[in-house]
DNA sequence: GAAGATATTGACCAGTCTGGTCTATGATGT
DNA sequence: ACATCATAGACCAGACTGGTCAATATCTTC
């Protein structure tokens, strides 16, 4: 089998209300949820606070979802298959650069993160969470997805550009921590601006410069290939 | 005004009480408020949770301290002193090798760590909320010391280590986030064990690997010298 | 416009947990 | 015996919890 043609199937039943339900306020209930969950951990989430943000009366919640725990398992069913539609399977497997390869992923992975601000932090609770409260049909999608991850980001890459007196195992690492540094870096610096009516494309330049210092110090010369 | 030569004095007075309890007692208290504010932000940290993990009772906590505000801040105080005292002062300024000096450091930071596995945790939730209900002494005091540690990490560096070809201030970034990388690894990867028992030099090893990558990819090479 | 189906609200429920108080008792020293 | 300090945990009013439900508003079909 292989995996790298992963699809995707709902896992979860949701009820037709919710599925029928007018797209924006659809998505108005899931961040709402999304940044609940994302905050707390499950049992100190609020469906209070989810209505209040989502703009639905309490009822609403419990009339599209059965309880609290099968709007959770929804989420997460939710965040897999949109981290997959909209950045996995974007990532270019063809680009045998490794740093390139990041580069491009990098920015879809930010147009999610401006078109969906909380998917991502969700999700990363989720995984770092061993929850056993999880079904095992959950518990092995989240594995496909994270083994379908792994392949669009290592498969095929040219190790060659690489030094040879360079362990090329490290250089990966180093790079990918880099790349969470500078993230992390950004969320900090921006942490209290409005995501929207900002210009990206001077922190994109910035980042791209860091990344480049990574390939002059990495990959070897290009008049030595 | 040397910053450099920052003293450290008492902002928060405490009570007698809470001064002259046996330092065993002492140390399981902060411990556990430490755990919980790190863990919750200061609203949904629960004093029962504290006192419980502590194993004193409730009407004790309130005796050492007059409410839950003036323990936090106790505790803010408390860690601003020890991530001074046990780590920041014992950084060699006087090594200019920038990937050594930050070598050294960490095995510092370590032993901080294993002695007091919550105050680093607990100040980076400190440092990044804005909290308006801070005084502006505690505040204050803040800012020097993140800005001592500063003045550690980056003074008096030999800048001419670096390859010229190479954009010195962002070998620093990267470095760093090297080393945070490798932090979050670790972190994720002990996460359920025991963190006594557990022979680290191994992990050293491997760690001191990735920052001789580093050296090789950003210094010049030794026979260039 | 009647009838029936569907969508929506928020008051309400019992229960848990909150920061903080206070009384009762234990310990210690004189 | 007395006074001072240390300690525990029952107790408080109030906030909040996930979830229910009866009351209505809105829509669909005839």
């Amino acid at each position: 089998m292989n995996i790298i043609n992963l699809k995707y199937e709902e896992a979860i039943p949701i009820t037709e209300a919710f599925k029928n339900l007018e797209p924006t306020k659809r998505k108005r209930i899931i961040n709402a949820a999304l940044k609940e969950f994302a905050e707390k951990d499950f049992d100190h989430a609020s469906t209070n606070s989810i209505v209040k943000n989502a703009g639905i009366g309490k009822g609403m919640l419990f009339y599209y979802f059965q309880n609290k725990r099968d709007l959770y398992l929804y989420l997460i069913d939710y965040c897999l298959m949109l981290n997959k539609r909209e950045y996995l399977d974007l990532i270019d497997e063809n680009e045998p650069d490794f740093i390139e390869r990041l580069k491009r992923a990098s920015r879809i992975k930010w147009k999610l993160l401006q078109d969906n601000p909380d998917v991502l932090n969700f999700l990363g609770t989720v995984f770092l969470k061993d929850d056993d409260q999880l079904s095992d049909e959950v518990r092995q999608k989240i594995e496909e997805v994270t083994q379908y991850g792994w392949e669009k980001i290592y498969k095929n890459i040219n190790l060659s550009l690489f030094r040879e007196d360079i362990d090329v195992e490290k250089a990966f690492k180093l790079i990918q921590w880099a790349i969470a540094g500078y993230e992390q870096e950004m969320k900090y610096r921006l942490h209290n601006q409005t995501l929207s009516s900002i210009d990206y494309e001077p922190y994109f330049k910035e980042f791209f410069g860091y990344l480049d210092v990574l390939k002059r110090s990495f990959y070897t010369k290009e008049e030595e290939r």
